[in-house]
DNA sequence: CTTAGTGTAATAGTAAGATAGTACAGTGAC
DNA sequence: GTCACTGTACTATCTTACTATTACACTAAG
């Protein structure tokens, strides 16, 4: 999967996003090994340290741990995984409301445009 | 109105965000001309440069245009309201769907955080 | 022990955003 | 003409994200 960045936010802090939703999603369940360094980095087609920075960060935030010579691993808490899922989550929601709030949009079509493109998404897959 | 900018994001993208939202609100509308660039740079604690990039940007996306001596001005063309609000609204709501969905979150669930979020924001405003 | 793979650290260089300061060009009021 | 405001342009400097490269410390497998 080579992905494509938002070049106006820095790398490392999407890497660290992109992690945690894998976490979320259960594709890299706690205790599971992340990709190392140097593979993401090779994935990605990036630097090394533009990786290492996010992993430094998400054990800075208690979401994974390294062991030299291993690799870095994604911490054992119970609570890891809703907790990661409940605050993406609801500062999207957050986000999301603040935006078109702020355009002098009403909470009923706020959520109408949500319905809207929900449904347009879903009717796109086939 | 002093105002916080995302640290992750260049400013004068915020400031030109900024500017279509205060359009499509109204307090802006066509042919109104807006904040010089040194005075919106001084309302913003922020360098003039920076602020006559994002005009330059907003020209150049047709939102604006300049007249040397006597200030920048929102265009006339009758479609541009109703144009960016379609962009940023529509853009804002296929974020948030695309954040959701990576998490591997349902439609309903989608839908219904949005209508949790809103609702908790309108009874926090008394 | 050797080897290959891990995390970690340090250095140097590049590019972009932002600041500071100055200067020039056009407009309108006096 | 003068003055005060506008947009516009340019240079220099700083900071940060990112790259490139090298090196070291540790672990497991052979």
């Amino acid at each position: 999967m080579t992905w494509d960045f938002d070049r106006n936010r820095p790398i490392y802090l999407q890497i660290g996003e992109e992690i945690c939703r894998r976490i979320v999603r259960g594709d890299l369940p706690p205790g599971a090994r992340t990709p190392s360094v140097r593979e993401l980095a090779a994935e990605l087609r990036v630097n090394p340290n533009t990786v290492q920075r996010a992993y430094q960060e998400l054990e800075r935030n208690g979401v994974l741990f390294a062991r030299r010579g291993q690799g870095s691993f994604v911490r054992e808490d119970p609570a890891l995984v809703g907790r990661l899922r409940q605050q993406i989550a609801a500062a999207a929601a957050r986000r999301y409301w603040t935006e078109v709030a702020a355009l002098g949009m009403s909470p009923e079509e706020a959520r109408r445009l949500i319905a809207g493109v929900i449904h347009d998404d879903k009717s796109s897959l086939r």
